[in-house]
DNA sequence: CTAAATACCCCCATATTGGGTGACATTCCG
DNA sequence: CGGAATGTCACCCAATATGGGGGTATTTAG
């Protein structure tokens, strides 16, 4: 059973650009189970109406005037856990992305998409899903991959995951089992592969080339 | 322009249910565009001729005898990085479907799926996508998410963020332009806050609970 | 206004880290 | 087969980092 089939969508808008919301207005209330509820052109404003508007889903713009969508996300968050966030935007820069993800979007749609797919998408993040536009996923999916060609052993890597968890040596070498000067041996490596001389070097280094 | 318009997409098969791979090998051959170069029911013999079969795609099954397919997503990277691999299987366990991206998953789908969204996938993932089943999008983009009922002041998060880094207090303080005694106060009232007595309590407890 | 957050200071003991050098067994690849 | 890479352990040393204890003062947000 999917959600839409027993209670109307209310949706609220947040987006700047008058053309762009009126048309997202219309186009939403002529489906059937959704109801726009309340557009606003800034954060601000809806922010201040969130508790009353409640919201299932709220479309929400990164560029704004005043407050920027990032912090808007976060906020809405606090005064309403219950809303889903569907960010709708131009931009695919990857730091603003995963920033969106990270207070709280549970959809990034980019603004090239067929109108249609906007309509889809809603329904997607009622029913338990995380639409994304074909570049973002990839994103995404790309943000977990690990670097094929690392220069270090898997015993480095695994000492190397420890280390930037944290632990000290005599942890590490605790968790596998193996005494504290072969971590260090195994460090001592490491670095010497990375280039690097220190811990905080190392796990920046690795990180960046996604070793670990 | 899209890539099937051009070229004939080449599509190998790892999936021990003889029923299932021989559907799939029926499904996919009735499509044009693409072709079936090989179906094996394990990894061994993929991977004995993935460098001969040359696949655009590779849809890989998890649970298979012998190497499993995690295992297999990563020999795969290092033999023929340049094949793009669906994985399609039963499991929605978070710990598989991290495992598998990170190893190079570029797409992950469940079987229980209608046989043509594997057709859009197979689209999807050769024009630069990355599908995703809805619960599987909805587990990767909720890994992003932060807590948004910390107990840590921002500039709290901020200091276990750097620490977590594997930074020193010195090196905290001047990232931050505090003093190191200041980064050590932080660090106390983290320490209290969090109910820990060490830098990796700390970081641990902190990632479980998405504080950073 | 008051509590929380932020920033800074001191003391002390212990643990950790980084660098140097050397050794021995196993495994994997050509 | 043989050498390279890997994984394991050992001991030296000095500098730094860490955790716990005790304070104080200013700023900020509800």
């Amino acid at each position: 059973m999917s959600y839409q089939n027993t209670n109307l969508i209310k949706i609220c808008l947040v987006e700047d650009d008058n053309i762009i919301r009126e048309g997202f207005v219309t186009l939403l209330n002529e489906n059937q189970g959704f109801k726009v509820v309340s557009a606003y052109n800034n954060c601000e404003d809806f922010l201040k109406n969130v508790q009353n508007d409640k919201p299932n889903v709220v479309l929400m713009d990164i560029e704004l005037p005043g407050m920027n969508g990032i912090e808007g996300i976060e906020r809405t968050k606090k005064l309403y856990p219950h809303a889903q966030i569907m960010v709708v935007t131009v931009y695919e820069n990857d730091d603003l992305v995963f920033k969106a993800l990270c207070a709280g979007a549970g959809g990034y749609l980019t603004k090239n998409m067929p109108s249609q797919r906007l309509v889809e998408a809603i329904r997607e993040i009622m029913n338990g899903g995380a639409p994304m536009s074909t570049n973002i996923a990839r994103l995404v999916v790309a943000s977990f991959q690990k670097n094929h060609n690392s220069p270090l052993s898997s015993r480095e890597t695994e000492v190397l995951e420890l280390l930037s968890r944290g632990k000290s040596y005599s942890n590490i070498a605790e968790g596998l089992f193996i005494d504290k000067e072969t971590v260090r041996t195994h460090i001592k490596n490491i670095y010497w592969k990375l280039e690097v001389h220190s811990k905080a070097e190392a796990i920046e280094k690795a990180m960046k080339e996604k070793l670990i």
